[in-house]
DNA sequence: GTCTATATACCGATAGAC
DNA sequence: GTCTATCGGTATATAGAC
């Protein structure tokens, strides 16, 4: 699929769906030596409803504090078998960080359009991230939430991935800057409190839905909040009288 | 003391930890019951030292997973003794929430001048917010991170504590509104990312740490920020030359 | 008031029946 | 390929010496 300025949230879950599969396919190939379990059907079946599972009792009660015993009863499968799919509960972690990790990159990578102007850059890629965020909500929470906990190497990659997402806006930011349709005071900082917005849409999700706020809704406003306050171009916005509510969408 | 238009972070810091001090002799005589110790000298110096430790080893690998054993070493105090202190891991927890969020209240209620005009107004909560989390930074970190794991009733609590905070940038934003120096489309959303942007600070230390950012440093580019977003009046600043960078002091 | 020693329960992980 | 039964280790919490 080619990159495009403005794809709905549809599309990009029809997108992100085809990847989910084609990402569990790569990890059990990869992890076969530890997986018993030869036929793949069974194998990618299992395998995600253990990965679903866990994140959902993970952000429930904290992955620690999750026992295999839980895990066990809330996926339907025993002790015994959930062993033959992993080989210790770290191992587990892992596969889950680095299915998520390897998804994100994916998506991310196909929507970058490099012959975009800055302000649609920008609008694509806070958008880009919302949606992708949405999609994978319960990764992302629980990528958020347990890296302290991860051991030295999966930490250092967790913050890695992080900083590229900010590195992305800071590029945006300072190219605009540089063509002088961005004032940005200082680029780092503000790609660091756009991210900080992005991230608040998957940690506080509880919030946006019980105010049923959508994911366009969010997205709409951000951008419109971050183009105001670097005096982006108002590319898309109709028109603005003083003190009224522009609703987007 | 007074409530002033800008307080030095030295002046908040003074301030705090006089509060401090006393919220640990309230938290002490309310639960007397449990507590063993009976002289209050010790048992002041030795619960600051319990919370402190919990908190520091709590934000490294998450409370549920730091063993009491753990803070029996960390702490220099045996088993035994640390029950004295408190009647169950649970307890502990309890204890902690409860100090920071009366830290937070009586802190927060002193600095609220309604004498204000909104924009000043909103430049102070945003700095007292920072500076507030700045002191109480572990609590503060530790507080947003384990809230899943707390009972219900300290969950709703905790949900209560960061609603009520939102709930005060939106009225301030409301009022500005109506009096026409705010443009706000979305006062609620426009109050939840501004939100967002302070609890980064408190949860993404080590970045700003790294970057030496100060508070006072972040503290002024987000009232830059959002000032310009909402097309504040910008009253301290100097002038706006295109495209420059205006670093505040 | 603080310590060591211990009771009881549950953890991750594995062996072996089916 | 999935199950049950069980291992050794460690958790919270407590009892009793000093």
């Amino acid at each position: 699929m080619e990159p495009r300025d403005s794809m709905s949230f549809d599309e990009f879950k029809q997108l992100a769906m085809v990847s989910m599969e084609e990402m569990c396919r790569e990890i059990f190939k990869e992890n076969q030596a530890s997986i018993k379990i030869k036929k793949e059907a069974v194998a990618l079946k299992n395998l995600a409803r253990i990965f679903n599972t866990t994140l959902r009792l993970a952000n429930e009660k904290g992955f620690q504090t999750m026992s295999l015993r839980d895990l066990s009863r809330a996926s339907g499968m025993s002790m015994g078998a959930l062993y033959s799919y992993f080989s210790s509960k770290e191992a587990l972690l892992e596969m889950i960080q680095n299915r998520g990790r390897r998804l994100t990159r994916k998506i991310l990578s196909r929507l970058v359009d490099p012959a975009q102007d800055p302000a649609a850059k920008l609008e694509t890629a806070i958008r880009a991230h919302l949606y992708l965020t949405e999609v994978m909500l319960p990764w992302f929470y629980f990528s958020y939430m347990e890296t302290k906990n991860l051991d030295k190497i999966q930490q250092k990659k967790s913050i890695e991935s992080e900083l590229a997402t900010e590195r992305m806006f800071i590029e945006i930011l300072d190219e605009g800057k540089r063509q002088g349709v961005f004032r940005v005071a200082d680029c780092v900082l503000t790609a660091s409190v756009i991210k900080a917005m992005l991230q608040d849409w998957y940690l506080k999700r509880w919030k946006y839905t019980r105010r049923q706020v959508s994911v366009d809704d969010y997205a709409g406003f951000v951008i419109d909040f971050v183009e105001s306050a670097i005096h982006a171009p108002l590319a898309k916005r109709p028109e603005e009288k003083g003190g009224q509510d522009g609703s987007r969408g």
